[in-house]
DNA sequence: CGGGGGCTTGAGGCCACTCAACGATAGTGG
DNA sequence: CCACTATCGTTGAGTGGCCTCAAGCCCCCG
């Protein structure tokens, strides 16, 4: 197997204090809150760019399909992730909730404005793009040139790596919408969840002194020592 | 087949006065040119990313690679496309020369200044780093989701849209190139090729009035009416 | 408690991969 | 100028990893 743990977390940049808004001269740039209930659509795919969101709650999805309904998630948006920013006028993805979920919204042209009056804005405008294709680039290497089982471990490791909880990692998603994600059916999804449970994880043991507990759909699924 | 070409092509933002240099106050911005025969790497993955590159002639491959030697091309850039655009410090890919190539230097140092004093050239990077950002969504669907023969087909339309000739598509990459870009093995992208001739590239034809003229290497592997 | 959705597991099939042979082409040195 | 070699592309045969189809279980939720 092929796993590895960063010892140390990369930095995220992705609350809206992060997106520089705070130190904007714009005063009201939040709009308010919407929720929407588990398999919502959020936003469909070539729809104008009306809001960028934040998820204070729940977890969502953006994905494009092909015309016979194959589908390809791009990303999972957890607490605190923005997404919807577009620097076109309309979205590449359908954004739906994975789950029950609360969202932010910022009026684009809001946001717009702020960048336009505020240099850190811009520059973060700028570095948040940077990070979904630094994203998507890793990503695309793993749906090439990866494995069934590699791409479930690496998700595993993503999903953990992401996840603020320090206890078990929640994996809030269908296999469907794993599946999705990797390029894979939910079948084999299952399957080599089932493998990496009976091998009991052991190279996430082994390499990193550290056990992943998965918490599935709410059911714990695998405990173990943790860090 | 799933064949469909574009009747207008898309606008293309990758010239370096597409930078917005031009209109920059920064006088010389350009240091000059190399040459990288075949196959000669330009910058390897990890790298400090010291320069911006505009191809001049020839082609350039961005990839990164697997522990066991596993590749995944990220994408093709020709002439007048610019790449190695970071916004960290270091390189994400390893960039080498497909065949005989020139490319233009600038020193990622200038870029910045200009970028600083130039809220045209700032927004431009913006536009760059999103507009590479969208080609590796879209690559993240044909990754994930797409049969070979689809991801083959897929590739020639790409190569069809971006190449300047109008006469004939000009494909001066290997088969092994081409299959680590499209996630495939390279007897696999034979395979296809072959099909698609065998096809005669009805839904080219079909479809849009048009077929496409494949040369191939060199060889004028396909010919047919134009447009 | 019945219905439905999600997950797991098994059996079989197929698409893409692996291994291999061969031809064509370009580059190299005698 | 012509073997010689290396590289690249094509094609065939066989394999295997993942997909498809299907059954059954569990849990949630009305």
């Amino acid at each position: 197997m092929f796993l590895r743990t960063t010892s140390n977390r990369a930095p995220r940049f992705n609350s809206l204090s992060d997106l520089g808004i705070a130190s904007s001269s714009n005063p009201s740039v939040y709009l308010g809150e919407l929720t929407y209930s588990k398999g919502k659509e959020i936003y469909g795919e070539k729809e104008p760019a009306a809001y960028v969101y934040q998820v204070i709650k729940g977890a969502v999805r953006t994905y494009k399909v092909l015309a016979d309904g194959r589908r390809q998630i791009g990303a999972f948006h957890l607490v605190s992730d923005i997404f919807g920013l577009e620097n076109g006028e309309s979205h590449r993805f359908t954004a739906e909730a994975v789950v029950a979920t609360t969202v932010r919204l910022i009026r684009r042209t809001s946001l717009e404005d702020a960048a336009e009056n505020d240099a850190v804005v811009f520059h973060n405008l700028l570095r948040m793009t940077a990070k979904n294709l630094q994203h998507a680039e890793n990503h695309m290497l793993l749906l090439g040139r990866k494995t069934a089982l590699e791409k479930v471990a690496a998700f595993l490791l993503e999903m953990d790596e992401r996840s603020a909880s320090a206890g078990a990692l929640s994996l809030p998603m269908s296999r469907r919408d794993i599946a999705d994600y990797l390029g894979l059916t939910l079948e084999t999804v299952s399957r080599a969840l089932s493998e990496l449970h009976r091998q009991e994880v052991l190279d996430f043991l082994g390499k990193s002194q550290r056990k992943i507990v998965i918490r599935d759909r709410g059911q714990l699924a695998s405990v173990g020592s943790q860090r």
